[in-house]
DNA sequence: GTGAAAGCGCTAACAG
DNA sequence: CTGTTAGCGCTTTCAC
């Protein structure tokens, strides 16, 4: 059996609260007993139990991480990884620990979320995306449960939701304006599923930008990442046989990018000579696809650090309303996007 | 406050201790009270409290990952989130909930590890790394705490881990013949800190296949990552200027050997033509680079699997010997491996 | 089959 | 400043 803290008590000649005070270390306790419970804790290798403290406390230190299906391939992308990263380090810092969701489904997940709840076995949650029609978040703020959004929540009224975000739409007609800048004036764009809030944005920037710009929407340009993965090739080589083909292109993520790239580079389609590229999120590869990608980066570590930053103040003033944040992007420069008006030259 | 087990049996007129039994759904109980019972928590949306079962158990049914360091640059690396999927389809299999260690230095994750085991928090370890001379293994053995090791005790004597690896030397070796067979006589390899096993035992397989072959191993020959990220593409250009340049390189891991197609690429020298390269891992970018490339596919998944069913293994039957498990490994050829003595042919 | 009661290890009033 | 006591919510003997 382990040392607890009666064996501590004893050995120091203290009650077990003094024990408690000490770890605590409480003011009200001399500096004198302080060492000597401290000394009899070192002789012993006196660790406190989590589980009881926190039966104690109502508290756990601990924070869930929920994200899309850590089983599914989406956890082969990088964002993951990264935003938890970024969510670790400030955990660190404020003495949390990590608890991971393992569910699959969206039902398991769900129901993974209501044992963490209710079950007291975290004290907030980490949302790692927002879907459209979600369950979860409703739950959450149906319990007043502590939680930060990675995302931003489909319904705008929704204003109670805090959230860490990318001005995603922005972001967006950014890209789309400096394509339009360069010259092109047939951009297609390639988007996630719109059932993830962030494509929504996405899509909506790249449509207003060509708006203000007077240039009609072709439906032939806009395809979705789902068409992609089932028909592999055959959605890009119809997008590339459609009568006025794309001089541009948008691409959902830099994973999906590599895969764009390579096809291209099968079918003898030059980047940037014949096509430019641009996609979102900067991840640490984005640098060795060749040839680099002009992608935008958003900071994903931040956003991580960020949210669990929320988080804490959530936790700690469960009152007070805490206002969402906007993590900054930047474009990325690199190589897969050219002037249109001077395809001859070869540097850009 | 959260509804208990004293409300529901206040409801269902029974006491706690027969809602206990409920839940353990014994067999002593007969199938009326058990009705009578889950309806009452039906209705008052009863979930048992995590910490309260845990403290009454001494078990926790959460397993603790520890990682080389959650928080710095190599959880970009796929491997650790591919490893992490294996393991969470497993726990969640199993009912076991995923505790991730936050530490960035070797001292903080091992205080973690520390506070893990002792205050109770979870039941078994999986450590996702194995570094020579590392303190955490021989703690946990100490503490006769059930863990599990992917990749290899470094001691070979510590006969009484468990642990989940490929065989690395054989891979390694296996891929050297391969290039050897290609025709092949000068081959680089490009290694990890010789800290990791997994480092060790690709070298070793490395350097016997060159010895069968009675093939001098040359120091110029081996480079070590370290010197790579420190002095950029130094190394390389050094490597490509030795009196007799490498036409064959092994490559530490998939991510590397992105790395190195940027580098040959800028430099003009053409993969496979002028160099053969062969790298470990098959993450799931690793047919996505330009050329495809041609890798040993250890199957992080299967590694991250079979360690939690071990762990599990572990934890119910303590006194029962687990053994170690390896994990076969597949060399995939895709396309930057090419014979020597055809180099005119142009399909391999 | 079910209930009463003790206890898991810790914290937090309440005393003094 | 420190000790006593009750209790966090659950499990588990031991009775009946």
């Amino acid at each position: 059996m382990a040392v607890t803290i009666k064996d501590v008590a004893k050995l120091a000649n203290v009650a077990p609260s003094t024990v408690s005070r000490v770890i605590a270390n409480s003011p009200r306790i001399s500096e004198k007993t302080k060492v000597k419970v401290r000394e009899a804790m070192e002789k012993l290798g006196y660790h406190p139990n989590f589980h009881a403290r926190s039966l104690a406390n109502k508290s756990t230190n601990t924070i869930g991480i929920v994200m899309p299906s850590s089983a599914n391939k989406s956890f082969q992308n990088p964002f993951f990884p990264e935003v938890i990263r970024g969510i670790s380090s400030k955990a660190y810092q404020e003495n949390y620990g990590l608890y991971l969701s393992t569910g699959q489904t969206e039902e398991e997940i769900f129901q993974e979320v209501v044992h963490m709840v209710q079950g007291g076995r975290v004290d907030g949650i980490i949302l790692l995306y927002s879907r459209v029609n979600d369950k979860i978040m409703p739950y959450l703020q149906q319990q007043k449960f502590p939680f930060v959004l990675i995302g931003r929540p489909y319904n705008e009224e929704i204003h109670s939701i805090t959230y860490v975000n990318n001005d995603n739409y922005k972001a967006a007609k950014t890209v789309t304006e400096y394509l339009l800048l360069l010259g092109h004036r047939n951009i297609a764009f390639i988007g996630g599923e719109l059932d993830f809030v962030v494509a929504v944005d996405h899509k909506k920037g790249y449509e207003q930008a060509l708006k203000n710009a007077k240039i009609p929407i072709r439906e032939e340009y806009i395809i979705s990442h789902h068409e992609l993965e089932q028909g592999g090739e055959d959605a890009i080589i119809q997008l590339m046989s459609s009568s006025v083909p794309p001089t541009a292109l948008i691409g959902l993520d830099d994973i999906m990018t590599f895969g764009l790239l390579k096809m291209f580079s099968e079918m003898g389609i030059r980047v940037p000579d014949d096509i430019s590229i641009v996609s979102f999120n900067n991840v640490l590869i984005s640098e060795l696809s060749s040839p680099p990608m002009t992608t935008v980066d958003i900071n994903i570590f931040g956003l991580g650090f960020e949210a669990m930053k929320l988080l804490v103040e959530k936790i700690k003033e469960p009152t007070k309303e805490v206002k969402s944040v906007i993590i900054p992007h930047k474009l990325v420069k690199r190589q897969t996007c050219k002037a249109l008006n001077r395809s001859e030259k070869k540097d850009e």
